[in-house]
DNA sequence: TTAAAAATATGATATTTATCATATTATTTT
DNA sequence: AAAATAATATGATAAATATCATATTTTTAA
């Protein structure tokens, strides 16, 4: 069982708020899960009866449509929390996290949680905050889909990428989002999504080592994705 | 000064937690506001240092995007909070918030929240969970957007007004909305929402007096949004 | 009350984006 | 390694929606 007080990953979310003490009384009651690449952490439906703390890897938290397309609402990558919103909400979980790397993530149970909501404020406080982040990025993201064009949401979404996620040795987006993930992300078909980053290509924006993707002038694709 | 005691709309917010002393306490400190219809109650940017609780009227939450349109978020009723994401993200408003209709609001200043928080657990709580809750329907809000038509969108939000707000003796609905403003809900131009409105009229699902819309025919609306 | 302004309505057209069809390339399975 | 499958790519078209123009109605202000 790993340890908590040396795991760095808690320093960067709500849980930085825990001291030596409950770290060591987290420690003891977290269960830790190994996730492959394309599997679930939990779905649509399921009953999040706590929180995933993600260790290693990132993942997509979306929603399949009736039509048969799947929306990624947000990409969730380690240090942060996952499962919030359905403990708190006790409700069952309305979006799907599905592994996009392999990961480890780390359980912990909602009475846990809730003992240190009700023991440590400044926990409380820092998950509240973490919300309400949330929250204004799901306003934001949704003016943008609805506002902008999908060229717009395709430069904006892949500065987003880059910025977020790094890009490995070649220079490609080190986070590896299928063609049809990508235009999850953006909302719209995967058809339009291959054929704007031909565009891109084609005019220099990036470059496409097979289906890796090399940003080559983000300057110019904040400028078109209109975030200066 | 109203006591909060006896103000019913507290029961339907976060506030339904405190307890007499806690009420008693809170409308020591409490501001009330008559706001005029039109008139806004904080504006996108504005630093929101404690949060509104409506008493009556309703408001819109909107965002202005650079090309001059008004995208609505949110719409807020009697009884419901307004402001707690600024407040506990320490961040100005991202959004506006518009008054519909003549509106009364008391504000909480943040120091006396924050301390609610601390010391009443009930309370942060219910506040958690309405911010969860309003995250839910972001999300929701969001795939609407990306994955149905205009139309669909449309026939979802007359019967969302309907349920959420009400009817007129003439059976129109009670919250008057411009055509313009219903546009901003769906995300679409003013004009596909008015074009679709008069086709929804021509086919007596709904009826047009004036600016005033009557739902006529509830159920097919809803099988029009898939909202079964 | 009348003139001016704003909101609603509708037609014509342009633009954006989705859909369908079909290659081409990459990946997996046998 | 070859066959099968899946992912990416691109063209041709259709559908949805935005934009522009202009008329009509309603509201506001002089």
């Amino acid at each position: 069982m790993g340890k908590c007080e040396q795991c760095i990953v808690r320093e960067f979310s709500s849980l930085k708020a825990l001291n030596k003490d409950e770290l060591i009384k987290l420690a003891e009651c977290k269960t830790s899960y190994t996730i492959k690449k394309g599997s679930p952490i939990f779905e649509e439906g399921d009953l999040v009866n706590g929180i995933y703390c993600v260790t290693t890897g990132a993942c997509k938290l979306s929603k399949l449509s009736p039509n048969g397309k799947d929306q990624i609402i947000k990409l969730v990558k380690a240090g942060e929390l996952l499962g919030q919103r359905s403990m708190i909400s006790d409700e069952p979980a309305n979006l799907s996290a599905v592994a996009l790397e392999d990961m480890e993530v780390c359980f912990i149970p909602k009475a846990e949680v809730i003992n240190m909501f009700d023991k440590n404020n400044q926990f409380s406080m820092n998950m509240m905050k973490t919300i309400c982040g949330d929250l204004k990025e799901a306003s934001e993201h949704m003016i943008s889909i609805s506002q902008k064009t999908v060229k717009e949401r395709l430069a904006e979404t892949l500065v987003y990428l880059e910025e977020t996620f790094g890009k490995n040795d070649d220079g490609s987006l080190r986070i590896q989002l299928s063609r049809e993930e990508l235009a999850g992300m953006i909302g719209t078909a995967t058809e339009s999504c291959i054929r704007l980053l031909s565009d891109f290509n084609k005019t220099g924006l990036i470059g496409l080592i097979g289906k890796k993707i090399v940003i080559k002038d983000l300057a110019k694709l904040k400028k078109i994705a209109d975030i200066v």
